[in-house]
DNA sequence: ATCCTCCGTGTAATCGATTCCACGAGGAGG
DNA sequence: CCTCCTCGTGGAATCGATTACACGGAGGAT
């Protein structure tokens, strides 16, 4: 391949001022620029990216660490993410964890090695070691969707819980008061936060969230059903299941139909996290969305402030329900004004976009 | 960030000799080993990816540019990539296309720069120049899935010919006779094989395949909804709709869904490619099942096969039809043997893994 | 006419690794 | 005791870019 000597040999010129045309340096002479570029297209001239990131020390280039490709919500985010870094010039690469701290630990590794310039990630656990040297160690970083408290870096997610009280509300108009979970790993953030807001929900409605109506899943659709056989098991099984994530909710299906029982007529579902098959689903399924590509962008803007030395703020963007009939009658509807207990909570509708700096 | 001069310095040892260690040189001293392994860890020492790289101009990085990230097939297809790249020491950069060629052109542009060791590739058209030009200036190369004629790269991919015969014989079976097909786009393998394959086997029974009952579409979700609204306003619509893949045939559900009708009783359908989602979807999709994680492995050690120097080989994996609900009655069972008018094909069960060397 | 500036260009150092070559010490063989 | 290997090590070139610095010539000011 072609480096920037054998350009500078045809154009007659040092490598100085070819450089310097490439890099659209001023102080060039027009005569000269017309060569340079002349000898670039005889050529067939790229600069070598390798070359040009160990001279600046800058490969222009994000590192996005997801937990799960198959997870689609993680590849709208991974969608959103590479846009927006296009848009400002940067590339990305994607490590897959696929839920396991050591293959997380793994790309993070690979990553810094390869000195990205900043480093996108929606933790697995609780911070592998090597992450937090990196961010103690002050590589550009911000946390998206989930994150790791204590740990000085931005963080970009949506909050769900006003959408977890307007499900509760729903759940509990078409009458149901046996509510359980399928909850994610309690190691992240999203996998804690989901089971709070549901139980504060419920509390609300003077609802108790018993043990047996909590099951540990690892947002993944095996465990998704595992737990469902769980619940189902039960002396007393619950009317409705809200699982944690989209995935956790495909294995619920595919527990309520191994054993031929019907949603929502022998027992109700939700789903934290809104993908496109749910509308199709039999039946469509009942989600809390969140504002994926909204998030991507946004994460991608802070990390890119951070590397180019600007602030770069934390951002929390609100999740919205969507009801559809996997809960029970009373088709697509707004959700209804709770009618509770005992609450306070007001039917507030969803909130406009809210910020607040880390 | 400590650098090879760092450890040298810290274990009182040259450059050179800290390289031999690092690099499992065997002319080095237990004492120096020990010392620069000490130095190592008192320093968290990582080589620099990127100066290593440019000395030895080698990346041990793939890329893989993939038509539509958001498509679960593809997204499958990249985590096996990954997995197996993985096993091998390689690390993979993907790049989503978009099913758009100047995105494509783009990443493999991207990559390129970046001297990744190889490329794999499922190309969105009939061949970008860049491609076309990092293929002859023997980049190592393999297609995966869709290919471009006449260009001398090993193709990993799996054949439907048979398993569109088996989903043409369950329709016909069925009692369908009027069926159309939403194709992928003309500039794709994929796109004409489909219909080509889908054409050959109606031949068979004696049935036609008219113009207006082949549907351009492009592989999105968007083109599947508008093709079968097209299928629907026809004097005479099909009985039977057959997307060329799994988003076409979601938004073909769209259409249905929207004019209030019904699958199967008002029509039929059917899918390349099969997706967990399409066992709880309403109902159920009949789809023909690629082996996607082994073709992933496959393309994966075919391109390494060409990097380091040994021949690489094409290889086809044959497709398997999936019978659900939605193309009519008579449940989840084995394709029937065909009682066609004139058809020779017998009913052949899915072969084992066959190879053609390119 | 002389001096100073500024402009365009080239030389060479540099980034962090790998690796060829040379060199000194020590052991074996004559 | 001398010679010749072998082994461990270090010096320095190298990969392909960027960029500080030096330099020569043209043009303007005096």
């Amino acid at each position: 391949m072609a480096s920037i000597k054998d350009v500078a040999a045809e154009a007659g010129l040092s490598v100085a001022t070819v450089s310097r045309v490439l890099n659209g340096h001023p102080s060039v002479s027009a005569d000269a620029r017309t060569r340079v570029l002349a000898a670039v297209e005889a050529l067939g001239y790229r600069p070598n990216a390798v070359a040009r990131s160990l001279r600046t020390d800058t490969t222009r280039t994000l590192g996005l660490v997801i937990s799960d490709v198959l997870n689609p919500y993680f590849t709208e985010l991974a969608r959103s993410v590479e846009e927006e870094a296009r848009a400002l010039g940067y590339s990305v690469i994607i490590g897959n964890a696929d839920e396991r701290p050591d293959l997380q630990d793994h790309h993070v590794t690979t990553l810094l090695d390869r000195r990205i310039d900043g480093l996108l990630v929606s933790p697995t656990d609780g911070g592998s070691p090597r992450m937090l040297e990196a961010a103690r160690a002050g590589t550009p970083m911000v946390f998206v969707d989930r994150w790791i408290p204590g740990v000085d870096v931005p963080v970009v997610r949506s909050d769900g819980r006003e959408a977890v009280r307007d499900l509760v509300a729903h759940l509990y108009g078409l009458g149901h008061r046996r509510l359980a979970i399928i909850a994610g790993p309690a190691a992240t953030t999203t996998g804690r936060e989901r089971v709070d807001a549901f139980r504060e929900a419920l509390a609300a409605y003077g609802l108790d969230l018993p043990g047996a109506y909590i099951g540990q899943g690892d947002f993944q659709a095996g465990s998704g059903r595992r737990v469902t056989e769980g619940f189902l098991d039960l002396p007393e099984p619950p009317e409705v299941v809200f699982a944690a994530d989209n995935l956790m909710a495909l294995g619920a299906l595919d527990a309520v139909r191994a054993r031929g029982l019907r949603v929502p007529e022998d027992i109700a579902l939700a789903a934290f996290d809104d993908v496109r098959w749910f509308v199709h689903t039999d039946p469509p399924v009942t989600a809390i969305a969140q504002p994926t590509g909204e998030l991507g962008r946004a994460a991608v803007r802070a990390l890119v402030d951070r590397i180019e030395g600007r602030p770069g703020e934390s951002v929390t963007l609100p999740a919205r329900l969507v009801v559809r009939r996997s809960c029970g009658e009373r088709g697509p509807t707004r959700p209804p004004s709770p009618s509770p207990t005992r609450s306070p909570s007001p039917a507030q509708s969803p909130s406009p976009v809210r910020r607040s700096t880390s």
